[in-house]
RNA sequence: GGGCCCGUAGCUCAGCGGUAGAGCAUCUGACUUUUAAUCAGAGGGUCGAUGGUUCGAUCCCAUCCGGGCUCACCA
């Protein structure tokens, strides 16, 4: 139920979006280098970890300028998730089994370091497929890479050499950003140790462009002479990351905002080599909800497993959507917000038109083809209804759904369908824990045996009138003088809170016999 | 302290030189067998502050304030 629609000239250059303008940044890079062929764009992985919330947020924002692009341009493009899986392990991490093995390992490249679980050839080539599963996942096109094989198979070798030759400039774009003692040691090019397999972080003694070789020190202490091809050596992180756009022609990458220097500095290195530095920004981090940045560490804000366990990863998609230059706050009470601004915009995109609907942030959180299909009712409302019913069981909800929303298509109420288990998994884990159930007053509680005692005499399968007659004859009943307050006070005992449903239908497809237990139970509480 | 990014309605954000906008939230009215619905309407912002450029600035420039990141090593 995808409609990918076309679109004039006109609008596509009137289209604002932050990822067009991305686009058009890119655009005139490639000008000025005047790239033909394929358009290349990157993100970056460290699989010391597993992927999280960033690596999401990255590959779906540079997706979003890559299809905006290929919008504009119609030119093929290409995305590159690269794996820095040749880098030494500087630290077994913590939490992972078998630490006595890992702690053998520590300084070789990632892809020697062994799987800790065993079911890999090795730890990085572990947290690759993960990755790759991750990504998957989500239905991003990417194609992978992975530094290792870049560096084992010459593919990286004439940038090896260039940096050879044009060792001097490199030294001196880094040299100064560096602190006293490393500026004494410090070399772009890093060794793989013949002996042992470790990356070294040694000065170079001698280095010969012309043949790709270079003299250093092996931790022996003997003195080594080694090509700087086919994985020998590494580009240490400053250089590897030029080295990389160089070598690989890398037209469009962002970053975090912590890499703002880096950027900077690899632009300057890369300009060394001979190349251009991508087009890109620096996108900010995640706060939390006191406005602290989200460390792993610390475990505050929240992960990508726990959004996804609460909401789509649409809505996942549209946040990261959103003022990706400014710094966001990411807890657990922006998830309902967010899904429902999701759905609103994906409902509008409907009636728009040209610039407007490319601008739309549906637009780009599916690649240029929202689907048509929007929910009968908001998350917020599904909270509502979930929440009333307490424990609920999803097809109860979606009862509820059906018979509200008696219009909805299929299609429409399979979009609900999916939101449902959100809404249940949300509750249990953010609204039930703060219900709180009051004890009636002596007029409630009158009221509220009588209803009891009507709903089993009715019994279940009446009319909705039926129920809903019986809940106004408690309460008038009672003397209620303003019908309203006795409804508060039935949603506030029974329900924990101060909304609810409307009782007949309540009664009629929750049970009669079951929501007059509701009451008992509230009345057996207080 | 230097550099970069951000600062628009209660919340999330759009607008980026021409009399301040959206969604959600709030309030009011219709309804009155409801406070999940529907319809109609309203309130709410000195566009962080101060200067400057301009006929005119939320939008450009400068300074300041507030928040984030960064400035040993590693990546």
């Amino acid at each position: 139920m995808t409609a990918v629609r076309t679109f004039e000239k006109a609008d596509i250059d009137a289209a604002k979006a932050w990822p067009f303008q991305e686009a058009r940044a890119l655009i005139k890079r490639l000008e000025r280098v005047k790239k033909d062929g394929p358009v290349i764009f990157e993100t970056g992985y460290g699989p010391s970890g597993p992927p999280h919330i960033g690596t999401f947020g990255e590959v779906a924002r540079t997706t979003m300028v890559r299809r905006a692009f290929e919008l504009m341009t119609g030119r093929p493009t290409r995305l590159i998730s690269f794996s820095d899986d040749m880098d030494g392990m500087r630290k077994v991490p913590p939490h992972l089994p078998n630490q006595e093995l890992l702690g053998k390992y520590l300084q070789m490249p990632l892809t020697v370091v062994p799987d800790p679980w065993g079911s890999h050839e090795s730890f990085a080539h572990h947290n690759n497929a993960r990755l790759r599963a991750f990504l998957d996942q989500f239905g991003f096109e990417y194609e992978f890479a992975s530094s290792t094989e870049c560096y084992k198979s010459g593919q990286f070798d004439e940038t090896l050499i260039r940096v050879l030759e044009r060792y001097d400039a490199v030294m001196e774009i880094i040299l100064p950003t560096l602190g006293d003692e490393r500026r004494e040691t410090y070399s772009p090019i890093l060794p793989i140790s013949p002996s042992t397999g470790r990356v070294l972080y040694v000065p170079m003694l001698e280095i010969d462009a012309k043949k790709g070789e270079v003299v250093f020190e092996d931790e022996d202490g003997t003195r080594i002479r080694s090509s700087v091809c086919g994985g020998k050596v590494k580009l240490q992180w400053k250089a590897d990351w030029a080295g990389r756009w160089f070598a690989l022609g890398i037209d469009y990458e962002m970053a975090g905002e912590d890499l703002t220097e880096s950027v900077k500095l690899s632009s300057r290195i890369v300009k060394a080599l001979g190349g251009e530095p991508p087009s890109g920004f620096n996108y900010q981090l995640f706060l939390d909800e006191e406005g602290k940045k989200i460390s792993k560490t610390k475990g505050n804000g929240i992960t990508i497993d726990e959004w996804l366990t609460y909401a789509s990863p649409e809505s996942l998609s549209l946040y990261m959507f959103q003022n990706p230059k400014a710094a966001k706050k990411l807890y657990f009470d922006i998830i309902p917000k967010t899904v429902d601004e999701y759905w609103t915009h994906l409902e509008k995109y409907r009636d728009q038109e040209g610039a407007k609907a490319l601008d739309n942030p549906v637009w780009h959180i599916h690649e240029g083809a929202p689907p048509a299909a929007t929910p009968p009712v908001s998350f917020a409302l599904l909270l509502t209804l979930v929440s009333a019913v307490g424990d609920a069981k999803p097809e109860v909800i979606k009862g509820f759904i059906r018979k509200y929303r008696p219009d909805a298509s299929p299609e429409s109420i399979a979009a609900e369908d999916a939101m449902v288990g959100y809404a249940v998994r949300y509750f249990e884990d953010f609204i039930k824990p703060k219900k709180k159930f009051r004890a009636p007053t002596d007029q409630e509680r009158a009221g509220l045996v009588m209803l009891s005692a009507r709903l089993k005499e009715v019994g279940d399968g009446a009319k909705e009138d039926a129920y809903q007659t019986a809940v106004f004859d408690a309460g008038k009943a009672q003397g209620f003088e303003n019908i309203r307050e006795w409804f508060t006070g039935l949603y506030e005992v029974v329900f924990g809170q101060s909304e609810g449903p409307r009782m007949g239908p309540f009664a009629r497809i929750y049970g009669a016999l079951a929501t007059a237990k509701l009451i008992d139970d509230a009345l057996a509480r207080g």
